[in-house]
DNA sequence: GTCTATAGGTAGATAGAC
DNA sequence: GTCTATCTACCTATAGAC
């Protein structure tokens, strides 16, 4: 079938970002990812350069997908809480359409920030990340944001609790059981809190 | 001196313990705490039984301090909210008495979790949690806490805020100046959330 | 595009001199 | 308690037959 062409190159992908989501990258071997492929692990030298150019590859389908959504999220109408509870969740979507692909990034990033040669990935993030400083910034400014607390923290807790809301890895096995679900928890939780709210009355953007 | 005859020892661990925080488990080799602690590899096996060992000790520390301080938090006085409260500060002032210890656990999860022989570790973190579960169950009961939110993915999120509150791995350059801080940001937003209240009355448990 | 074979390097860990 | 020397195993990656 001339239909796999490409499929071989994207299908060891598809595996790898499963193991690098799982084991992160310094936990999976080229090996690893060759046996679970059916093939050795010469034969993965077929479809990718080497192990750092699958990573690149698997994060930058990731970022790719982000940078369609995150840009618009950020220059959503409304106030800087409306274009939080937009970037949150255009995030979560991009992160769950490419489950594997984000937690790789999350997963693998020590090594991502120590290798030269994965210095355009630090670039894309960073971008990403100053859309966050810049809505958060001008939420506080037209009051829909509380002040007084740290930006920096707020942001690694924003970021974290995206990376939380995907990552099931320190799940018991109890409570393996979630389903999908939707942005509703993740963003009710940051912008409104566990507590309940006196009035009931929603005001995020649509 | 007799004084320092586990000086060396805990020497060792405290120089792992700050490479296995920032690179994992599996991107710090045994060579490189070596030569971070001015030594050859040979010589650290005089301390230490072997990597898996320092990994033990090392996070067995951080939970020491958690198991000091969380179960009083979680019987606090008050209603769920309050023991909610009550538990993060409490994990976020062990994780800041320990903070390579705790980001050790964190980053080198994946490990831990695979090697039978870690299993200790494993059991600990699974009954702390169960603290947890319960108080969200009994702030969600008791009217303290919002209901229709997914617990599983509720405790994910609070457990990578608490991360993310301390891990400044993915901080840019700029941003990386926060001090210290309190528990404040992320009682704050775990619980009331980045928009403001519409009553600034507190009523968080002391 | 898969394989066998292997290179060249590094991993964790041990033996034994001092 | 440190060192040199070394072991075995595994790592990423390449060469070349089929």
């Amino acid at each position: 079938m001339t239909l796999t062409e490409t499929a071989g190159r994207a299908r060891v992908l598809r595996i790898a970002a499963a193991l690098f989501a799982e084991r992160g990258f310094h936990g999976t071997s080229v090996r690893d990812i060759a046996v679970a492929c059916g093939m050795r692990p010469s034969s993965l030298y077929n479809h990718v350069q080497d192990k750092n150019d699958m990573l690149v590859e698997i994060v930058g389908r990731y970022l790719d997908a982000l940078d369609a959504v995150l840009p618009d999220a950020s220059s959503a109408p409304g106030d800087g809480a409306a274009r939080l509870d937009a970037m949150i969740r255009a995030s979560l979507a991009a992160a769950r359409a490419h489950p594997d692909e984000f937690l790789t990034l999350s997963n693998s990033w020590t090594h991502i920030r120590r290798a030269p040669e994965l210095a355009g990935i630090v670039v894309r993030r960073d971008a990403g990340r100053a859309l966050w400083a810049d809505a958060l910034a001008a939420g506080v400014a037209d009051g829909s944001l509380r002040a007084g607390l740290d930006p920096g923290e707020v942001l690694r807790i924003i970021f974290s609790a995206l990376h939380g809301s995907l990552d099931h890895r320190f799940d018991v096995p109890e409570a393996a059981a979630a389903p999908a679900g939707s942005a509703d928890t993740l963003v009710a939780l940051l912008l409104d809190g566990l507590r309940p709210r006196p009035e009931p009355r929603t005001e995020s953007a649509g």
